[in-house]
DNA sequence: AAGATGACAGCCCAAGTCAG
DNA sequence: CTGACTTGGGCTGTCATCTT
């Protein structure tokens, strides 16, 4: 069959004007088409038609099924979410996991991570090369960007991604391939045939700076920091648009590869040189715990003067022979540690602190803020986590407290300002009863944790482990989403347990066109089509 | 053998950005 | 508007290892 014969656009009726016969017809054939396209793109990898034109087709069945529900099929397209081709990036896996770093923010925290890296190599013939004047670090700028992959095959880029959790990112080589800095081809010679080289994507400031002036200029909207506007330049479906954009790469690492090609962090940098690749050029490699911290200092004190912001220095155990045996942990390598500076602060008040309840009950208070720009973005709220952080710091309400963006990201409070305390502030007192349902709030000993002890009495509780579940497990049936569990309960439409399983029973109901239905039959339903078990679908909704 | 300590995985937090 | 994705710190509960 010709892939034309297949297109809708001939003969295409506006959905307004079909009789249900012909809407019922076409339905049919459309289910027929999408599946055949679906087949053809994901078994065989040999699409027929463009992807603009089976969105077409795919829109078009939606248009007829909202237009018509009582015809939607039992094989309708519309349900088979998983066939869909990905609507934007695809995914890709890393066969060697990107990690993040161990951060360290005090020298203490330095003098540690080489003390534990000492203790691994206890061996004699080892004991000479982790010796603390002479271990070989090599020490790096760590730039503040976002963290990429880029695969090489016989010298020519082939895919660009992503770090995404570490394991699956997503494919934005069309976009890399935009960098200038990011060569089509390796130059020289010795790289393996295939080689996944990491580095940073960053934006130099003064680009930024312009990039931002000009948008102002035409009365558009200004982006709030480099790294954030280099995230989302990177995310572009257009890559004409990031081609726009000044962005950069440093290459600092690797992944997989199909050969050796250095015996030290140091000769692979000077590798990536001479393949053409960018390599920041104020790494050094040092010789001891003092050269290292010596190399922070003088970091610390030039980073303004560096064009691009940096947010710590990293440290690499030098020989490959030893970061191989040092091996992983599950977040980062036990081989590398960041050694971060010291977060940008600021002051302002907090007005209030809110306590929300979490999917176990727990009461989590956050302060409130009077808006207040810190380290580019402005910050209005702050984690404040349990009733014994509010008790060391002793925030009050009214109080003037210190933040800072930990890892210049995340808000947090580090202190309250005592000189400023208004008069008559009271120390906070923690809430004994859930805000929500006003059942008794306990603390279980050695816990740091006030729980609710409403259990599903508790709407919250309820409500935040059906949230918990619904994206947990893309139980995406439209209507329930996330977001509208929230809006039922605000609306009053969830008030217990109870209410949140009817409301799921009558939504699927309707969907499925059964009329009353069973919560057994529900949850084999719910059970095929999502395969999920029995037992773990009771526990995450904590139905009885 | 029991208790204490440490390591680790998993999750959550907040803000900016883009896609749909 | 919602969802997904980026950044990194820190709490929580479990499991392994060390100490008494």
């Amino acid at each position: 069959m010709r892939a034309q014969a297949m297109a809708p656009h001939i003969a295409e009726r506006p959905v307004e004007l079909l009789a249900e016969e012909e809407a019922k017809g076409e339905l049919a054939r459309l289910a027929i088409a999408i599946a055949h396209h679906d087949e053809l793109y994901h078994a065989k990898d040999a699409p027929e038609i463009s992807d603009a034109d089976y969105d077409r087709l795919r829109q078009r069945n939606a248009a007829i099924e909202a237009r018509f529900p009582e015809l939607i099929r039992a094989d309708s397209p519309s349900r088979r979410v998983g066939a869909a081709p990905a609507a934007g990036f695809s995914k890709v896996t890393h066969r060697v996991p990107m990690l993040s770093l161990e951060n360290a923010f005090e020298e203490q925290d330095v003098r540690d991570f080489f003390a534990t890296v000492r203790n691994f190599f206890r061996r004699p013939e080892d004991l000479a090369r982790v010796a603390e004047d002479a271990i070989e670090i090599m020490a790096e700028p760590k730039i503040d960007g976002l963290s990429a992959a880029l695969r090489y095959e016989d010298g020519r880029l082939v895919l660009g991604a992503t770090r995404g959790d570490g394991v699956t990112g997503e494919d934005i080589t069309a976009n890399i391939r935009t960098l200038e800095t990011v060569p089509e081809r390796l130059a020289g010679h010795g790289w393996p045939d295939m080689i996944e080289i990491r580095g940073e994507v960053y934006m130099e400031r003064a680009a930024f700076l312009a990039f931002n002036a000009e948008r102002a200029a035409a009365g558009e909207q200004v982006f709030a920091n480099p790294r954030n506007f280099a995230a989302g330049s990177l995310r572009q479906l257009d890559p004409s648009v990031t081609a726009k954009r000044p962005l950069k790469f440093f290459a600092y690492g690797w992944g997989e590869t199909s050969a050796g090609f250095a015996r030290s962090q140091a000769e692979a940098l000077a590798r990536f040189r001479d393949w053409g690749l960018s390599v920041n050029p104020h790494s050094r490699l040092c010789h001891g715990i003092a050269e290292v911290i010596a190399y922070h200092r003088d970091l610390a004190e030039t980073r303004a003067s560096l064009p691009y912001d940096i947010d710590g220095v990293v440290y690499k155990i030098n020989d490959l022979d030893l970061q191989n045996r040092l091996g992983m942990r599950s977040r980062a390598p036990r081989w590398a540690l960041a050694h971060k500076f010291a977060a940008e602060q600021a002051q302002t008040v907090m007005r209030d602190i809110m306590i929300t309840v979490g999917r176990q009950g727990t009461l989590t208070p956050t302060a409130m803020l009077e808006p207040v720009t810190v380290g580019g973005v402005v910050v209005q709220r702050a984690t404040l986590h349990n009733e014994d952080e509010i008790q060391r710091k002793d925030a009050r309400i009214g109080d003037t407290v210190i933040v800072q963006r930990a890892g210049d990201v995340i808000p947090q409070i580090v202190g309250v300002v005592l000189e400023r305390r208004p008069p008559g502030a009271e120390p906070y007192k923690f809430p004994e009863k859930c805000p929500v349902c006003d059942s008794l709030a306990v603390r279980e000993p050695g816990m740091a944790a006030r729980r609710c002890t409403g259990g599903l009495i508790c709407a919250a509780q309820a409500v935040e482990r059906l949230k918990h579940f619904v994206s947990r497990d893309n139980f995406d049936i439209e209507g329930l989403g996330e977001k509208h569990i929230g809006a039922f309960w605000q609306d009053g439409l969830i008030r217990q347990p109870g209410d949140i399983f009817r409301l799921k029973a009558d939504v699927i109901a309707e969907r499925e066109g059964w009329g009353e239905v069973s919560a057994s039959k529900l949850i084999a339903a719910i059970d095929e089509r999502r395969r999920i078990s029995l037992d773990r679908f009771i526990n995450a909704l904590g139905i009885p």
